[in-house]
DNA sequence: GGATACAAGACTAAAATAGTCCTATATCGA
DNA sequence: TCGATATAGGACTATTTTAGTCTTGTATCC
C-alpha cells in the first residue's frame, strides 16, 4: 500500500530520540517508556538497526544503544533499508514474468525503476537531523503546487 | 514494504496498453491476453480505474474500456490513488497515538508528511505518456548521484 | 429476447507484518 | 567468580493486507 512498515516508523522515532542526546546510552526499557512503545518491539527495531551499523550497542548492566554516527550523516533511506525486509523498489517487477517481453511491458518496468530512483533520492536526502527540525510552514499535504516547503528541505528535495 | 500493490502495477500496464491505441475500445479479455494476465484480475483493475474516472467503459456486445483522457494528462499518482486501498502516506501516523505528544514525536510526523508530499510529487509529475517512453540512458538504480536521467524525466523530476 | 460485456461486491487463499518470547552471550560490580 | 542486567539472534503466533476468483445484476447490440 505504498507504506513503510511500522518497524520503520518506530525506527525513525527511536533514532530521533537517541539523536537528542548524542553522547549517552539508551536502554531498550528507557526508549520504550519514553516513546510509549512496547519493549520487545523497540528491541527488535534496535537489533535490526544494529545489524546495519546505524546504532552501536553495549551489553551488560549499564549497557544500551547509541547512534553510530552523527544524525546529520544518517539518512531516512538508510533507516528504511535497515528495517524493511524487501529490497527497495515500488513494484515487484512490473507484473508477471512473460508479460514484459511482449510490447509495452519492459518500458514500463524501466520507467518504474526511474521512479524508484527518484523516490529513493527523496529519502536519501533527508537526514535524521532534518527529521528533528520543526516544519517551517504549513504544507497542504495533497497539493502538488505547494509540495516543496521553502525552508529546510528546499535544497535537499531538488532531485537534480 | 514501501511497495505499490500488484493491482497498481497491473494498472500501469493496462493503462499503457490502452494508451497505445487511444481511439479504440479494449475488452477485458483482449487486454488480459495481450498482457498475459488473468481476466478477472484485469477486470478488477479496470473497474477500479473506472470508478476513479481514469477509463470510460461501454457495456454490451462490442463494449470495452478506453482511456478517459489523453495519456499525457493522466499521472502515475492518479493510477496509484485509484488502485491502492489506503490513502496516500508513507507512515500510518508516525507510531502510536499518545507517543507523539511527548517530545520528538510530532516533529517526526510532520516531517514524514513532507516526505509524503515530495514522494507524491514524483508520482504526480510522471504521466502515462512518460511511462511509455523508452528510458534514455542506463541508470544505476542505487546511485543517488545518477538518479536523474538527463532526458525525458529531467524537468519533471525537479521537485521545485 | 438472447448473447455479450461491464458493475458491484462477496469470498477464499496466500502472503506480509506485528508483536512476543526463548535461549545465548557479554558486561559490570560486589 | 558469581549474579544481575542488558543486548543478540531468531523462532513463533496472530493479525492484517493483498491477490485472485466467483456470483449476481445491468446495459448494449443484433
Amino acid at each position: 500500500m505504498l507504506r513503510v512498515s511500522k518497524l520503520t516508523d518506530y525506527g525513525t522515532l527511536v533514532m530521533t530520540q537517541m539523536a537528542s542526546s548524542p553522547g549517552r546510552l539508551f536502554s531498550v526499557a528507557e526508549l520504550a517508556e519514553m516513546l510509549r512503545l512496547n519493549a520487545p518491539t523497540v528491541s527488535k527495531v534496535l537489533k535490526a538497526l544494529g545489524r546495519h551499523n546505524l546504532v552501536t550497542s553495549v551489553r551488560g548492566t549499564r549497557g544500551g544503544y547509541a547512534l553510530a554516527r552523527p544524525a546529520k550523516t544518517i539518512s531516512v533511506a538508510q533507516i528504511v533499508d535497515a528495517l524493511e525486509e524487501q529490497p527497495f523498489g515500488l513494484t515487484e517487477c512490473s507484473a508477471l514474468s512473460g508479460s514484459c517481453e511482449l510490447e509495452s511491458g519492459c518500458r514500463i518496468r524501466a520507467n518504474w525503476q526511474r521512479i524508484n530512483t527518484a523516490v529513493r533520492g527523496v529519502l536519501s536526502d533527508i537526514s535524521l537531523a532534518d527529521m528533528m527540525q520543526p516544519v517551517p510552514v504549513a504544507v497542504r499535504p495533497d497539493s502538488v503546487a505547494t509540495r516543496v516547503a521553502p525552508e529546510t528541505f528546499a535544497g535537499k528535495l531538488k532531485t537534480q
